[in-house]
DNA sequence: GTGCGGTTGTGAACGATTTCACATATGCGC
DNA sequence: GCGCATATGTGAAATCGTTCACAACCGCAC
């Protein structure tokens, strides 16, 4: 499969350019061009043409690239191409949410458990699939072949979580909880952190105040740009 | 306040160090080197330093930081010393559970208003807050100097919705919906995307699928590394 | 088959980020 | 005070990512 590796930024932007090609096939598109998929997916044309030559050379010079034949290779280099059982661990707010979250299937993703560490919690379903105890993921890692887990824990826990996912074969994990956790090196470990893009806005948002001081002569300390 | 621009992914980890400082604090912890703080973050301690020195020379030679000093000058630096009133547009599964989250109060970050375009859903509470229609935004964004919009409908509406808030006098966006959406150069735009980020594990997980296969020698195409 | 407008693919320049490595500074024991 | 162990702050090097700019190529018209 692959022979040079993909550079991490460009894999995530793969699938941003996918979900706009499956649109466009939508709407009937067939050939698109970098510069019309780059504005679909807020991006420029040259990063767009760079990110599709690792895949291979798909595009037709003086053309563009074919739509469907691309949303193929990238399907076939994100892997999509085949069925990804999931598995929830930590079913409060944000585990209900993902866990009925119509998105993942779409795209190969299926949540095939849930579990919880809350005894009242097991047993209630969810999407019509029952909460289950943390004592079953071996089993269920096994029975379903699961690879990917998402840990929704408060983030006191999280890391117990991870250890036992890893412990029962999980090989991937999507971490939602407010923590940081570590796994060994042949797990593969992202993480989704919603206070802290919040606080990533606040902090550009009062650096725009800051300057807004500065024009209109406001500005209690520094020196102008 | 901001003499030199503080390289962005430096303002991405800030958040990261915060919290683990907050958690060192709480465990009676009151100075930290970096190399700890490293640890705790998940990230190494030269990036740390830099990091901090972006800050300005809050370290002491030879000891390390001081907790509480270093996270009142992160909480400062990132604007977290002031209070963040935001809204949340569509109250589906994603939307309920954020209205739900206690994460974002801690931080300062506080939800005042629901909003949703089903008339169904309008009046509905959640979270002691009621659901309201997207007519209501202009005068919600006044009321309570709304600075922050988070997007949680589903694609096809995001980009409607965003310049609605735009409309309203929003500045920064945090989207959630599956869908690129475009502001003006002084709105700030961030996005979270759930599936993407599985789309991102699921193409490790299968490289790292094929590389196995290598080292048994069960590789279809492909000369060894 | 020649010319032409259009678009890719990609070296090379540029810019941002990470890492290295060490001079510099501190606290402490004596 | 002096020396030692420790840890920061930061230039410089290395790496990674983006953008530029253009040669190579395609399809089409004539």
């Amino acid at each position: 499969m692959s022979k040079r590796p993909i550079p991490e930024a460009t894999v995530g932007r793969l699938p941003v350019y996918l979900r706009a090609l499956v649109e466009m096939a939508e709407d009937g598109g067939s050939v698109v061009s970098s510069e019309t998929l780059a504005d679909a997916s807020g991006v420029n044309s040259a990063k767009v043409r760079k990110d599709l030559s690792h895949l291979g050379s798909y595009g037709t010079r003086g053309v563009g690239y074919d739509v469907a034949y691309l949303i193929h290779q990238i399907r076939r280099e994100l892997g999509l191409t085949q069925h990804w059982p999931v598995v929830i661990a930590g079913v409060g707010n944000l585990g209900h949410a993902l866990a009925n979250y119509k998105g993942f299937g779409e795209r190969g993703f299926e949540v095939v458990a849930l579990i919880d560490a809350d005894p009242k919690k097991v047993g209630e379903k969810v999407n019509g699939l029952p909460i289950e105890a943390v004592e079953n993921l071996p089993r269920i890692v096994r029975e379903h072949d699961v690879a990917i887990g998402m840990v929704c824990t408060p983030g006191q826990v999280a890391q117990e979580v991870a250890d036992r996912m890893v412990e029962a074969g999980i090989q991937s994990i999507l971490n939602f909880a407010p923590a940081v956790i570590t796994v060994p090196d042949d797990v593969s470990l992202r993480k989704v952190d919603l206070s802290i893009e919040l606080q990533i806005l606040a902090f550009y948002e009062q650096r725009k105040a800051a300057l807004d001081d500065v024009k209109q002569g406001r500005a209690k300390t520094m020196a102008v740009v």
